[in-house]
RNA sequence: GUGAAGGUAGCUCAGCUGGCAGAGCACUGGGUUGUGGCCCCAGCGGUCGGGGGUUCAAAUCCCCUCCUUCACCCCA
């Protein structure tokens, strides 16, 4: 038996660096004042398909939904926004002092093809706020996404951005675009021509050459915002100038979810080939209303751990490792094994990282133990120590020893583990 | 869902004009019986991804299937 296509699992040896990025995480998130919001893992499937939007890949081909016992439908979580917004609405988080914001680190669910960087299962390290028009939130949202990356030292991205506008102005802009392509319907490729009535934006998305010569001369929606929507994203970008944001304005960044008005926004880096997008987001401000709040308007991104890892570690990231213990026990009979053992306790018990051989070795497999471990000590228990109350700790890294009685070997130990920190 | 490349020891891979399944690293033991890292020796370890077929004989050739990777697509 294997892990599920497209799912892998996280070794032991995995954790140090992801808790890492929590733990460096959290602390920009709370810098910016975003508290941390958990949700169900699975949802009603029409919180999705209203939220997020039928006409959407999410929606059509890549969730996993299930019935469960009692007859309703159910989907594991392929994204956060619809969740969010869904907990703003039930606990009524509206009266609370808006706008709302909340960070989240979340497991998603897409029945995708995987390769790499691209998952079944992934985590996704998001925030949303929800309750404000500003567009300076907008600005302050991509600027929390901006300190995380520079917080891990994730520095080859590139920030697009972009606006939907808003209900005004997209649809006589979709409209005058769909004219367009019909005008240029054989110079299309079958997709595009496809999605024509769907979905027209995504021309704007298409890699095929001849249409995106095409596209080069469509109408943009840059031209046609109203002169609201305009505004906004001209605010948005001064205030990203004022958090020293670059930025490069891509007019073709449509993005997957309907929800998105306005801003929209997308990190990519460039050593992650075709997966390159390691973040991206943008305001909602039809979302609440859609599946049932009070009219609210709503920003944030989501960005992809094993994304952010893979683009990290592909540029030369240092290791992140696991605290080593401060002593390992070693013990040279069985006599001397139930006295380690008993110190192993000791130690633990006054917070102290300690390790022992479980597998019998011989002092020599037990002292290699000791070494590869990344011990400062290796307190050995010996018979001859054993009659006379005493221990030898060895200074691993000095290769010196000294023999004492076992209380003041632990004493050691221990001032050691509080002065390392 | 489409196209391409790959799956051999825990890991990285060699072997692929059919003929006894290999190396390096890792792991365990040892190098005169109580001392780690470097070095040396030995050992452990494989349904050759799975199933079917061709053949006296298949890791090797053929078919199917699963998984991974790359691209399309989409996205984080």
């Amino acid at each position: 038996m294997v892990a599920p296509k497209g799912t892998y699992d996280i070794l032991p040896e995995d954790q140090p660096q992801r808790t890492w990025l929590l733990e460096r995480a959290a602390s920009v998130f709370a810098r910016y004042g975003y508290g941390r919001l958990d949700t169900p893992l699975f949802e009603e499937t029409r919180l999705f398909s209203r939220g997020v939007g039928e006409s959407t890949d999410i929606v059509r081909k890549e969730m996993y939904t299930f019935e469960d016992n009692g007859g309703r439908s159910m989907t594991l979580r392929p994204e956060g926004t619809a969740p969010a917004a869904r907990a703003f609405v039930e606990h009524g988080m509206h009266t609370r002092p808006l706008p709302v914001k909340v960070w989240y680190y979340w497991p998603m669910f897409r029945y995708e093809a995987p390769q790499s960087g691209r998952y079944r299962q992934h985590f996704q390290l998001g925030v949303e706020a929800l309750g404000s028009h500003s567009p300076v939130l907008d600005a302050e949202v991509i600027g929390v996404l901006h300190a995380l990356y520079k917080e891990i030292g994730l520095m080859r991205v590139e920030l697009r951005f972009n606006s939907m506008g808003c209900r005004a102005c997209r649809r006589p802009y979709t409209d005058r675009l769909r004219s367009f392509l019909q005008a240029h319907q054989g110079d299309l490729c079958d997709e595009c021509r496809e999605r024509m009535d769907l979905n027209p934006l995504r021309s704007f998305d298409c890699k095929v050459p001849y249409c995106r010569e095409v596209m080069d001369s469509a109408p943009r929606l840059a031209d046609f915002l109203c002169e609201e929507c305009a505004e906004h994203h001209h605010t948005v970008k001064r205030h990203l100038e004022l958090q020293g944001v670059e930025f490069v304005e891509d007019h073709r960044l449509v993005r997957g979810m309907d929800y998105y008005t306005r801003t929209t926004f997308e990190f990519q880096a460039a050593n992650l080939g075709a997966q390159s997008g390691v973040g991206g987001g943008g305001r909602y401000d039809n979302l609440v209303e859609a599946i049932g709040g009070p009219p609210t308007p709503g920003v944030g991104w989501g960005s992809g751990v094993e994304r952010i890892l893979l683009a990290l570690n592909r540029g030369g990231a240092p290791e992140v490792r696991s605290r080593a213990p401060a002593a390992y026990l070693v013990a040279v009979s069985a006599p001397a094994r139930e006295t380690a053992f008993g110190l192993a306790h000791d130690l633990r018990a006054r917070g102290v990282t300690v390790d022992l051989d479980f597998m019998m070795r011989s002092m020599k497999g037990q002292m290699k133990q000791a070494g590869r471990s990344g011990a400062a000590f290796a307190l050995i228990v010996g018979d001859e120590e054993l009659q006379a109350g005493q221990v030898t700790l060895r200074y691993l890294a000095e290769a010196r020893e000294e023999r004492l009685a076992a209380e003041a070997a632990v004493n050691t130990i221990v001032q050691w583990e509080e002065s390392r920190g």
